[in-house]
DNA sequence: GTGAAAGCGCTAACAC
DNA sequence: GTGTTAGCGCTTTCAC
């Protein structure tokens, strides 16, 4: 069965015996037509399975496709996926089709997506940077009016909107919360070594709960992961400290699950522990788990908005938009410093 | 900034002096060109920032375009976030780009979705169909030589290539495991009513291995629920009819999830659980939880993998692919009956 | 090694 | 209410 030639405009028309013009008309509801002709061009494109081509269309028409380019660092993330589901909500009155690509956080991967996503001619761009990629080349579209947002991230090398949690914020609730039950050795796990935004930025807000407290900063506390296994290590290493946390801050979902595991599997319960971002069975932990939820169907959605709204002709400033994080005490937070004085007293220093 | 024009072919052309087509000819290093007016083709390519308009290329060319629609339920659902990665990780180095929508389970989404697609000509067409959606209007494009997979479940009214689970057989294994541990009233806590083809396997397993084990089904133990919360409710219901289970099996990990936090917030540690598909916390949770593990990126690479074939001329009968799914005995399945004479001797009946 | 002309499938602009 | 012509940005075909 040979690949038959898929039917034209051309073809509908010969059948009805009017111009393809006449079809093009009825097909897009563009121009008068007599109900008799309507009847008779619908009936051919239904007998000979017309669909119209939607590249030769945008061809003609001029201006963007209507698609729009979403790169991410894994869709196997559900927080991506999520942020991927809230775009897709919101897009999809405007008869918007998702392009979506993987970068795996490599910005080489990422810049050849951006490439075959503008020569699709998306009619707009949303990225997650991937970490040390720089976008001054994409100066050009975007002073050209192309839509561009970043997620979750901002990106480097000019000046576009860009839509992130309140991640120094969130951070900041977190490790307060920690504080206020009497810590003061508190352990710090994050993600990928230094460079990264959000990973700065959830540090940051440590730092300033810590500040905040008069707790000074020790270094020995802040150790850095790249996945569940190696934040089960430091975890382990944390808590091997000649003078130990009595609490834990994990940074992310991933860095959240190695903690939890590593604890669970050491039957350490005198960590206190509250992590960034929110699990599926953080209720049923024990304790239960504390936790600075994001909420990445409203990333999506605020970032989808922002860019609906440039394609609008809104050519203000670019702006950024935070979407406010939520503390959710569950109980993992609660346990006060165990053998040591609680509040604002320094604990003595225990060396060897 | 008014949105200034993208520069075409043409522009090239005449910033280097030559023709379209030489230009065209560089780009696609299609043809002989000197390596001079090479030198200075690519010079103006990169001076105006030009980027051949793939559409356009494709409407000349004919054929299909160079993308691959995917419609999962629900991208938030790391199982198709992943399938989704599975499918790109595999077709990348092709240069195919990824179409994807939701259809929230919705067969008038989805058929909307895939009128999109065919629009938008996709090169090929991988599908988690809805519940209730028919696929027989897609014969045509199935006859004109388009590539279609059904994945995690086979379409209706019409025949094509298929990737599923092994859902019957994994099904059956994880509860064999728990007749095996003397159990013999197994609560069966599913996904939607009828009709979804997942559900209908598992429960074909679960009662293939009650036959197996010479228990009679018993309709009153099986139970469905469309969300954790429900799952949560008719897990209670479950345990307190009145000749309760004493082991179950969720099967699903939107089940699973609500079956685990059931449990745990009734402090329920005497009921055996088996659940299919992993979680990512399953082995810290107390009794570890056994499950049968699905797995969703080799699902997307063997249906990437059979639609390429297809693209590249096989013709041979509509295959269904099987990946197979894994038992992982953590702890949770071990539990013995409760209260009851263990292995092949039936429970007294206990009335009212 | 390069160019001119035609045409992919469609619609904008103008006829009538 | 309908048809004609031209042209979107690119590549094919054929000529030089």
């Amino acid at each position: 069965m040979a690949a038959t030639r898929r039917p034209t405009l051309a073809d509908v028309a010969r059948e009805v015996g009017v111009s393809a013009k006449t079809v093009s008309r009825v097909l897009n509801e563009d121009g008068p037509s007599s109900p008799e002709t309507r009847q008779r061009v619908l009936a051919a494109v239904a007998k000979l399975g017309f669909q119209p081509n939607l590249m030769a269309r945008n061809i003609r028409v001029g201006g963007p496709d209507t698609t729009i380019g979403l790169i991410v660092p894994d869709m196997g993330n559900p927080f991506f996926g999520t942020v991927a589901g809230g775009v897709e909500d919101t897009v999809r009155d405007r008869g918007l089709t998702l392009l979506v690509g993987s970068s795996s956080d490599d910005p080489e991967r990422e810049r050849a997506l951006i490439q075959t996503f503008l020569a699709r001619r998306v009619s707009m761009l949303m990225v997650v940077p991937a970490v040390g990629s720089d976008h001054a080349y994409l100066k050009t579209q975007r002073a050209a009016g192309l839509p561009l947002v970043f997620l979750d991230r901002p990106g480097a090398g000019l000046s576009a909107d860009c839509v992130v949690s309140s991640n120094r914020a969130g951070s900041q609730e977190g490790v307060t919360h920690l504080v206020a039950r009497g810590h003061r050795r508190i352990g710090f796990v994050g993600d990928l070594p230094t460079r990264l935004y959000t990973r700065r930025e959830r540090l940051a807000g440590y730092r300033a709960a810590l500040e905040d407290a008069g707790i000074a900063y020790d270094r020995s506390l802040v150790t850095g992961a790249h996945d569940q296994r190696t934040a089960a290590e430091v975890t382990t290493r944390l808590l091997a400290l000649p003078d130990p946390p009595t609490a834990l801050y994990a940074a992310n979902n991933i860095m959240a699950l190695g903690v939890v595991a590593e604890l669970a599997r050491t039957g350490r319960k005198d960590v206190a522990l509250v992590t960034f971002d929110d699990l599926p069975l953080a209720e049923i932990l024990e304790p239960a788990l504390t936790v600075v939820a994001q909420n990445p169907a409203e990333l999506g959605h605020a970032a989808a908005t922002t860019a609906l709204a440039r394609l609008d002709g809104d050519r203000t400033r670019a702006r950024t938009v935070t979407v406010p994080t939520t503390l959710i005490a569950r109980g993992s937070g609660e346990l006060p410093p165990r053998d040591r004085p609680s509040a604002q007293v320094p604990a003595p220093a225990r060396r060897g």
